[in-house]
RNA sequence: CGCGGGGUAGAGCAGCCUGGUAGCUCGUCGGGCUCAUAACCCGAAGGUCGUAGGUUCAAAUCCUACCCCCGCAACCA
């Protein structure tokens, strides 16, 4: 392989890591590999991206070690297709849509440890140091399979790129697993004159030699995984992890035909080698995942660190964030491979598994020209407010439908609504130079809904966290509304504590806001002069990030869409 | 009979596991307040909880059947 890599996208580039750590505990925040074939739309945000990124955010403000990890997923086919089809090189095509996806994340704060690519160096080490001991502790095999070949094209192709007709009911243009005219279920030998959806021209089924994952083998293990940790998961995720059992594990190839990946290591006993083996590349879904370790450890490698705190610490809480079509690999196959590679490394414990974002009542897609960039649509309407929208919003149980009326109609009412005019009330009246003074009812009120906010955090629900400061908010401003300080002389020791009051319970609102929406929490603690580290959990914290409160102007948040 | 999720007020959702007078946010209407970004606070209207059966003193909740929507089906979050 080249020395063809991708930069790091590390958030805290200038910060020491770890500088706030109260706690020693650790807290891995895993977020699925994006595919480079695209640019991201706001499903993928609101999917996982900005749920993860909130969650390790309060982590690291209740002071955990954090570490937030991902990197690009480069290789496979359908950027190998892509490719071809725009007459350039996949190297090209991945390093595009690599640097697209880091300008997103630094348009939106999305605050990555470490998010690296699978064409880095330490990536290909370790996933190939992976391979050859999984092999060696005998959950690898050799046999054959049949792959459409494309002798025009002179590889092989993927199913999904192949049509051809149905034997039953003869439609044409069906794809090779099942026909979409009359539902039967097909195997690739049973499709008649196959195409391939890239040049058009006739494809043969060819025998192929691959190595394949013996689930089969691991079954029973990865059964009680999950027995064990399944009460913690969410119900759907569950019942369809379980389905993935009932129907009972498969061998599944781990190599293919193909040229663009990771190559198989060469150091493999002569007798386990397979045929022209040189030719052939790890399968990208045994290899994307292997991403979590990898990418772990090339942080950890350049911050000196050791890559066992995270990896080999029974007090440590691994999280993985994605959307729905990846459930499998994460709550089955991800966990399976760790086994199988050394029964000494931490397995996975939440898997944070949404539905999907709908656009209107169906799917994103690209094809039908359903879609909305994230990188545009933050441009637009500004970070915090979608931020906000879409941490609030995540879909975590079900599917949910998107539309542009209902994220400005939410926006308006509840960021600049409900947060932004309390903070803006509360400040304007409070004057230029008011100086709080602690008020123990604040922080009696805020703790009634402190324990439902860290329940979102400890399940990786953002849409809990946000759910709760909202209901914080509304008793705020109705406590406020009762108070009536207007009413009451500035000079007034009541009109004072009432101020003093909201100027404290806008410290403990900020402190819950800041991982939802930091750039907005950054202008209140300019505006009011303190800066918060941590979510606040005691009074004596309230006590501290309040003596050099002073309020320097009233606040306009956020405006109106 | 492939698998899963969903169908609850105009919109988006919670409640279902562990049956007990149907709830939240937005929108609509009426009132209050006037510090605040026509904001905030209070109140009201609006639902026979997809359909049909069953269990029960009692069903949105448990059971059965069916209808509709969405997704997945092992390489597009």
């Amino acid at each position: 392989m080249s020395s063809f890599e991708l930069p790091v996208y590390d958030y805290f580039e200038n910060n020491k890591p770890f500088s706030r750590v109260t706690k020693e505990e650790t807290r891995l925040v895993f977020v699925a590999w994006p595919y480079m074939n695209g640019k991201l739309h706001v499903g993928h945000l609101a999917g996982y991206l900005l749920p993860a990124d909130c969650i390790a955010r309060a982590f690291r403000m209740l002071g955990y070690k954090t570490l937030m990890i991902s990197g690009s997923d480069c290789y496979g086919t359908p950027i190998l297709v892509t490719a071809l089809k725009e007459q350039t090189s996949p190297e090209q095509v991945v390093q595009f849509y690599h640097e697209e996806v880091i300008k997103l994340f630094k348009a939106i704060d999305i605050s990555f440890d470490n998010y690296s690519a699978t064409v880095n160096r330490t990536h290909h080490e370790v996933v190939k140091d992976a391979f050859y001991k999984i092999l060696l502790n005998g959950f690898i095999k050799k046999d054959f399979d049949l792959q459409f070949f494309s002798p025009t094209l002179g590889r092989f192709l993927p199913d999904r790129f192949v049509v051809g007709d149905c034997p039953f009911c003869g439609a044409s243009g069906i794809k090779s697993d099942q026909c979409e005219n009359c539902s039967e279920i097909l195997t690739p030998q049973q499709v008649l004159n196959p195409v391939s959806i890239v040049d058009g021209k006739p494809v043969e089924l060819k025998k192929t030699e691959h190595y394949f994952f013996d689930w089969p083998k691991l079954q029973g293990r990865l059964e009680n995984y999950f027995n064990d940790r399944k009460a913690e998961w969410r119900d759907w995720i569950v019942s369809e992890t379980k389905k993935w059992f009932n129907q009972g594990l498969k061998p599944r190839a781990i190599t293919r035909d193909i040229d663009w990946g990771i190559p198989i290591p060469s150091d493999i006993p002569a007798s386990m080698l397979i045929e022209d083996f040189e030719k052939k590349r790890i399968y990208v879904w045994f290899e994307a995942v292997t991403g979590y370790l990898s990418s772990t450890i090339e942080y950890c490698r350049r911050n000196n660190l050791d890559v066992n705190l995270f990896w080999r610490n029974p007090n440590s809480k691994h999280y993985y964030f994605m959307g729905k079509d990846n459930l499998p690999f994460h709550t089955i196959f991800w966990p399976g491979q760790l086994m199988a590679l050394d029964s000494t490394l931490h397995l996975p414990d939440i898997p944070a598994i949404n539905q999907y974002l709908l656009f209107g009542d169906e799917k994103f897609s690209k094809s039908a020209g359903r879609i909305i960039d994230s990188y545009d649509f933050t441009q637009q309407y500004g970070a915090d407010a979608v931020r906000f929208y879409f941490l609030a919003f995540s879909p975590e149980t079900s599917d949910f439908s998107f539309n542009l009326e209902h994220f400005k109609e939410q926006t308006n009412s509840l960021l600049v609504g409900k947060i932004g005019n309390y903070i803006s009330r509360v400040t304007k009246l409070a004057g230029n130079g008011f100086k709080p003074s602690f008020q123990a009812k604040a922080f009696e009120t805020y703790v009634k809904f402190l324990d439902q906010y860290l329940e979102g955090v400890d399940s990786g629900s953002s849409r809990k966290m946000c759910q709760t400061v909202l209901e914080y908010t509304d008793s705020l401003n109705k406590a406020f509304s009762d108070a009536q300080p207007w009413n009451l002389d500035k000079s007034d020791n009541r009109f004072k504590s009432v101020i003093s009051e909201g100027i404290c319970s806008i410290v403990c609102l900020t402190s819950l806001l800041k991982p939802i929406i930091p750039n907005a929490v950054r202008v209140v603690e300019e505006s009011l002069a303190f800066e918060l580290f941590e979510i606040i959990t005691s009074k004596d914290a309230l006590e501290a990030a309040l003596t050099d409160v002073l309020v320097r102007q009233g606040l306009t948040l956020f405006s109106k869409l």
